[in-house]
DNA sequence: AATACGGGGCG
DNA sequence: CGCCCAGTATT
């Protein structure tokens, strides 16, 4: 994919900006053990690497080997995952910790097929496994990566496209540094992340400045192309949290739809913003309660939470009843229970507020 | 091929 | 406010 003389200026600029100026340190750089390799490179998908730095940490001392995540509860892991977003992360660790160490003797294959068959590891995850812990001949592309690629080969091809992410893979690959997988695609990596940065790259700083078509051009900002534009949904979401003698009554959301798997109390999601008012009635909640058997104790303020295709308008209210109730997939919990299981972020953040 | 999936940081 | 982050699975 690119001529040879473009790989030997590559490789050695590359080497060399890694070997005097590249001062990057993490906890997971240098690791050969496949299982830290592979939990590190589930958590930092999507996820900038000081926000996932001390869930790793956390991760690895709370689970030391795949066996021991392996053994641990659905909502045990859960609950350590709180807070880093993509649940189903989450759910496919667990599923492949159980694979490996039950069906594979605790041993993560050893090839790019192999790796590629466990939930949770794509194209990715597959090749910085392979090249970190087993030395496979694979190049990674992350955003990073396409990011170097695309501004100093100056690719205008929109890398948010099947073809476009072919392209990438296909110049990694032809750059790749066969005698050195592994050193290869940190540096890569790394470049991106402390030179080649999205914004405000450090052109200066770095090795391929006089190369750089972006650069030589001054287009930094041009690349890499994206061409989709997300469209974010608004959604209206009213939770309930309702108290019985100190229990609230929880569920656990299904698949299928934002915040899989966690925790929640009582929502009611309505397709415009209701007031107060109503809200605070027991009959907008599908409730026959007396006045002086609907205790108002709190009410938050509209909680705007805003994810990468979603607004979600919420609120929540606390209300304390002297009569119970049952609802269908509701149990009642108590607070000590209640804290050993994830919520989503808005829900956290409300309860350490009060 | 397009879309859904979190949460946080930054200009 | 919009973009981006050590992407993947599903439709």
């Amino acid at each position: 994919m690119v001529e040879k003389q473009v790989k030997v200026w590559f490789l050695r600029g590359l080497k060399q900006w890694n070997k005097s100026s590249n001062n990057r340190k993490m906890p997971w750089k240098g690791e050969k053990d496949p299982y830290k390799i592979w939990l590190s490179e589930i958590i930092l998908q999507q996820t900038r690497v000081e926000q996932g730095w001390d869930y790793y940490l956390r991760f690895i001392q709370t689970y030391p080997t795949v066996q021991s995540l392996s053994q641990a509860s659905d909502n045990e892991v859960f609950k350590l995952w709180e807070g880093l977003g993509y649940y189903s992360r989450c759910r496919n660790l667990l599923h492949t910790a159980r694979v490996v160490a039950n069906q594979r003797k605790g041993k993560f294959p050893d090839t790019q097929e192999g790796l590629l068959s466990l939930k949770g590891i794509g194209n990715y995850t597959a090749a910085a496994i392979g090249s970190f812990a087993f030395g496979l001949p694979l190049a990674v592309v992350d955003g990073n990566v396409h990011r170097v690629l695309s501004r100093v080969l100056g690719i205008r091809e929109p890398v948010d496209t099947a073809k476009g992410k072919k392209r990438m893979e296909e110049l990694a690959e032809s750059l790749l540094d066969k005698q050195n997988p592994a050193q290869h695609n940190q540096a890569m990596m790394d470049l991106g992340a402390t030179v080649c940065l999205p914004r405000n790259p450090n052109c200066t700083q770095c090795p391929f400045s006089k190369k750089c078509i972006a650069c030589t051009t001054g287009t930094v900002g041009d690349f890499p192309v994206k061409s989709k534009k997300i469209n974010v949904r608004h959604r209206f979401f009213y939770y309930l949290m309702l108290e019985y003698r100190n229990r609230l009554l929880v569920r656990q959301r299904e698949n299928g739809d934002v915040w899989s798997q966690l925790h929640e109390f009582i929502l009611k999601e309505t397709d415009e913003p209701k007031e107060l008012e109503e809200i605070n009635r027991a009959s907008f909640w599908g409730m026959r309660y007396a006045k002086n058997d609907w205790q108002i104790m709190d009410q938050s303020e509209p909680i705007v939470h805003v994810l990468s295709h979603q607004r979600i308008n919420a609120r929540i209210i606390h209300v304390r009843i002297k009569h119970p109730l049952q609802l269908k997939g509701y149990t009642w919990m108590s607070k000590e229970q209640i804290d050993q299981l994830a919520f989503p972020r808005l829900i956290t953040r409300y309860r350490q507020s009060r």
